[in-house]
DNA sequence: AGTTTAACCGACCGACAGGTCGGTTGCAAA
DNA sequence: TTTGCAACCGACCTGTCGGTCGGTTAAACT
C-alpha cells in the first residue's frame, strides 16, 4: 500500500495540472493535498518547500512533455510541413478548455520569470533548447528555403506567434482568433520555402 | 489641500503602475497605500473593491494609453511603414526595465481573462478594438498589398506575435531574444505589399 | 456661527496562505 | 520478535491578504 515513488509522482502530476490551470501563485498546497488524498506533511515528506515543487514539476513533467510535443513536428522530413500539420491539428483537435489554459511554458514565463530566478533560469534554458531544435531542423533543409534566412531569428519568430495566440485565445474563450493566427502563421511559414 | 479627484488619480496612476509590474493578484492594496500614503479608508472611499480598482484602471488608464500608443503608427500614410517604425525604436528606445515588464493588456489578459470574467471582456473588447483599428487602416492600403489577404487575420497575427516577443523578452532578461522577433515580424510585414 | 456631509483615518476582522513539528504507522532488516 | 527509520499524519503557527466600520476632519452652504 505504502510506495513512496508513486506518491511522488502523484503529487507532481497533480501540481502540474494544477499550475497549468490557475498559475503558479493561484495554485495552493491544499488544493493539492485534497486532489492527491494526502496529508501535508506527505508532501513536506517529499518537497522542501512550494518552489522546489514548482521546480520539479518543471523538470519532471513540463520539460519531458513539452519536448516530446515539439520534436516530432520538427524533426519531420519536411519541418515546415511538420509544424504547419502540427499547429493545425492543434487548432483543430484541442478541446476549448484545454486551449484556454495555454501553454504551460509560455504561462510560466509570463507569471515567474520576472519574479522568481529559478524559474526564469529554467524557463530561459528551455526556450533555448526549443529554438536550437527549430533552427537546426531548419538549416538541416536549407536548400529548400529561402536565401539569407536567419533561421534561430525564424524559430523565435514561429514560437512567440504560437505563445501570442494562445493568449488571444484566452480572452476570446473560442478557437477562433487562435484559427486565424495559426492559419497567417501557416502561410509565413510556406513563404519561407523558395 | 484636500482634493478627491487628484487622490483618486493618483491611485488609479499608482494602481497601474503596480498591476503592471507585478500583476493584479500579486498587487496588494496595502502597497499601494503607501506609495499613495493614504489610508484604506480613503482607498474604500473611491472604489468599491479591488475588483472594481482593477477594472477603473483598465479602463481609465490602459486603455486610453493603448490606443494613443498604437494609433499613430496605424493611422500612418503607410501603415506597414509605421508599425515597423513602432517597434523598431521600442526595441531601440525602451529600457530592459521596461521591457521585462510586458505589454499590461497582454499580461491582463494571460493573468486574468480566464479567472474573472469582467477583466475577460474588457480586453477582448480591447483587443477587437485594435484588430479593427489595424485591419481597417490594412485595407485603406489595400492597393499596395498582396491579393487575397485576410487583412483581420493579419492583424490579429501582428499583434500575437508582438505579445509573444515581449513574453521572450521576460526570461532572456535583456532585448535580444525580443530584437530578433521584431526584426523578422518587420521582414514578414514587409512581405505583405506586392 | 452653526450645520451638514464628503473625504479620510486606522484599528480591527475572518479567511487562507505556506510552513513547522511532535507524534503515529507500516515495512524491512537484524 | 524486535527494532529502526522512512513515510506519513494533522493540529498548529505566523504572516498577509482583502475588506469593514465607527470615528474624525475639513470645507462648503445656510
Amino acid at each position: 500500500m505504502r510506495d513512496p515513488e508513486q506518491t511522488r509522482q502523484k503529487i507532481l502530476e497533480v501540481s502540474a495540472d494544477e499550475i497549468h490551470r490557475k498559475g503558479f501563485n493561484a495554485t495552493s498546497l491544499s488544493c493539492i493535498l485534497a486532489r492527491c488524498e494526502i496529508s501535508k506533511g506527505a508532501l513536506y515528506h517529499h518537497f522542501a518547500n512550494k518552489m522546489e515543487l514548482g521546480y520539479a514539476v518543471f523538470e519532471e513533467v513540463y520539460a519531458p512533455a513539452f519536448i516530446a510535443l515539439w520534436q516530432p513536428p520538427v524533426e519531420a522530413e519536411d519541418p515546415i510541413q511538420g509544424l504547419s500539420d502540427f499547429f493545425s491539428s492543434m487548432s483543430k483537435e484541442m478541446s476549448c478548455d484545454e486551449l484556454v489554459c495555454g501553454c504551460p511554458l509560455n504561462n510560466l514565463c509570463q507569471e515567474m520569470s520576472g519574479v522568481d530566478e529559478g524559474f526564469r533560469i529554467r524557463i530561459l534554458a528551455m526556450q533555448q533548447q526549443l529554438n536550437l531544435l527549430i533552427a537546426t531542423n531548419l538549416s538541416r533543409v536549407s536548400s529548400q528555403l529561402q536565401t539569407d534566412l536567419d533561421f534561430s531569428q525564424v524559430a523565435y519568430f514561429i514560437v512567440s506567434t504560437f505563445h501570442g495566440s494562445s493568449s488571444l485565445s484566452k480572452s476570446s474563450l473560442n478557437k477562433e482568433l487562435f484559427d486565424k493566427v495559426i492559419k497567417e502563421l501557416c502561410r509565413y511559414m510556406g513563404q519561407l520555402k523558395r
